[in-house]
DNA sequence: TTTATTAGTGCGTATAATGCACGAATGCAG
DNA sequence: CTGCATTCGTGCATTATACGCACTAATAAA
């Protein structure tokens, strides 16, 4: 019994044929076939039902995989806590973010990593999606707002605060907004959130809150491009700090309302770090989870 | 990493020395040294401080067997799972059948069937369509009439033979039909066929095979409903041996044509019985072929 | 000091793994 | 309904790997 064949057999469940998982190992589909097939001596059971376009996993191979999947993780993430006692920082991180957020505040800060643990590879899996960290073997991920509870450990990197925004060509035509009720007057870009009425919340020095009804044309889920339509004078948008710095700095937005705190849903969003609950931390992760922290101490979000 | 070189650590660790693992393993003791060296490059860490004559086991090693001891184990324990599902009469057995054969020839052999394999669940997928056994990971099927050429493998489990009847009281108020030609003076109760004209086919004992045209004013794609409806006197129906069992049994119907063989279609339908692929074949998809055919053996269909 | 045993290393051979090409099967698009 | 493309499996030639043997160095016990 090969630890390889196991681990083939193992995506060969994930991926529902062995071509992609051939294609992912840069190896022969054939490799995969014969390494299944040699399994399937061992066991002397059949574990999938192979039609040439369809495989289709036995009962021994549900029940061979629910347990082997635990303790393969437990023999890699048992090498990784051998190898972490006496090794410095190497391998390869993996890191899950989302979209957005990998683009405009962790990539910038890469380079300065990366020349930091020469030894560190970095996976970076972008994805706005909730990924199963263990399923996917993700070392850190990074997540927004507030925290659906979990058995993982989560650090919270900043407070994430929400600015108003428009391009300088669009407040000369439309003219700026001086309180929040002006803004019912204006286009708004829209972020469509489950749960949430469109409505823009306003919280003033005095700790007062002014809920402002808000109508716009245009409407898109994807926060990226809102900063683009911000940017190219389409309306007012509501858009996370981090996600703003740059259009700020150099002009390309201008921020509003800067006496209020803003939020379209409440106002205790943040930046989370998560990383899987071992008993052993690997170094890895120990060391790129403090470089955020010490990051975004300094240079708050 | 190989397999073979994490058994062989656990067992140096056991042992205290290369050489009497190599023995109890039947190897050169070199082998085992190498194997531990490559163990080694993988984790990046040294397992074992080396004098020639003692080993002394490093911390990386001490936390990596306290982790991989147990994983190794469950490995095996699942390969033995996954084994003994093939060898042993254990799991669920999935079973596709049309409705009408399973409401009167599988499930009153259920009972039986069940006290013979405890430990074995059953699921009975009903269904009168061809379903795709690997879609729908289907142990076994059954399936009537002659067969779609197909890669699955196929066993005769008994020849279908069809019988015309009526009920007692129908034959009181209409006569009973004495030969073939006589039904067309009768109501009979139609099964709609693709492909197939209203016409019954008797063969007598020469061999000789008469075509007689029916009539009737109830047509229904439904043996069971056809069945129903011969019993409450509405007409003459063809059924097919393994549906009538019962009925004839207890009287409420009476068979006609004793000394014909007859069919709506041809004469050679037969109960199939299919299961996917005959390597690695499971004990428990082999033990219920096994007693349908024992069954339909001893007690022709 | 001698002796016996152990780990490590070259080296040649034997076994195993791999890729490629080909064939059969099958789902999909036109 | 018919090509078209993709997928799995197998035979074959090649390559890589693993293995044992012989030998060296080291060390604990006699």
């Amino acid at each position: 019994m090969q630890l390889e064949s196991l681990q083939l057999f193992v995506e060969v469940m994930r991926y529902g044929n062995f071509a992609d998982v051939a294609r992912a190992h840069g190896v022969a589909p054939s490799s995969v076939s014969r390494s299944i097939a040699a399994l399937e001596r061992d066991l002397g059971a059949r574990l999938f039902q192979r039609s040439t376009r369809r495989l289709t996993p036995t009962e021994a191979a549900a029940v061979f995989y629910h347990r082997l999947q635990p303790a393969l993780r437990e023999i890699e993430s048992a090498r990784a806590a051998a190898g972490d006692l006496q090794r410095e920082v190497s391998g390869t991180l993996r890191v899950s973010a989302p979209a957005a957020f990998a683009n405009s505040a962790i990539v910038p800060l890469l380079p300065e990593f990366a020349a930091l643990y020469p030894q560190l590879g970095l996976d970076l899996e972008i994805s706005d999606r909730f990924v199963d960290l263990l399923e996917e073997r993700i070392d850190v991920a990074i997540r927004l707002g507030s925290l659906p509870d979990s058995n993982l450990v989560a650090r919270r990197l900043a407070q994430m605060s929400f600015q108003v925004c428009a391009s300088p060509d669009y407040l000369r035509r439309r003219g700026v907004p001086q309180v929040p009720a002006d803004i019912a007057a204006h286009d708004c870009l829209l972020f469509p959130r489950v749960g949430y009425d469109l409505d823009w919340l306003f919280r003033d020095s005095g700790g007062e809150v002014e809920k402002v009804r808000i109508e716009g044309r245009i409407q898109i889920a994807n926060s990226a491009a809102i900063l683009s339509c911000a940017i190219a004078g389409m309306g007012l948008a509501l858009l996370p700090d981090w996600l703003l710095r740059d259009a700020l700095a150099t002009g390309r937005l201008q921020a509003l309302f800067a006496d209020y705190e803003v939020s379209a849903t409440d106002f205790d969003s943040a930046v989370w770090i998560l990383y899987p609950s071992r008993s052993y931390l690997p170094q890895k992760t120990r060391v790129f989870v403090d470089f955020l922290g010490e990051r975004y101490a300094t240079r708050p979000a």
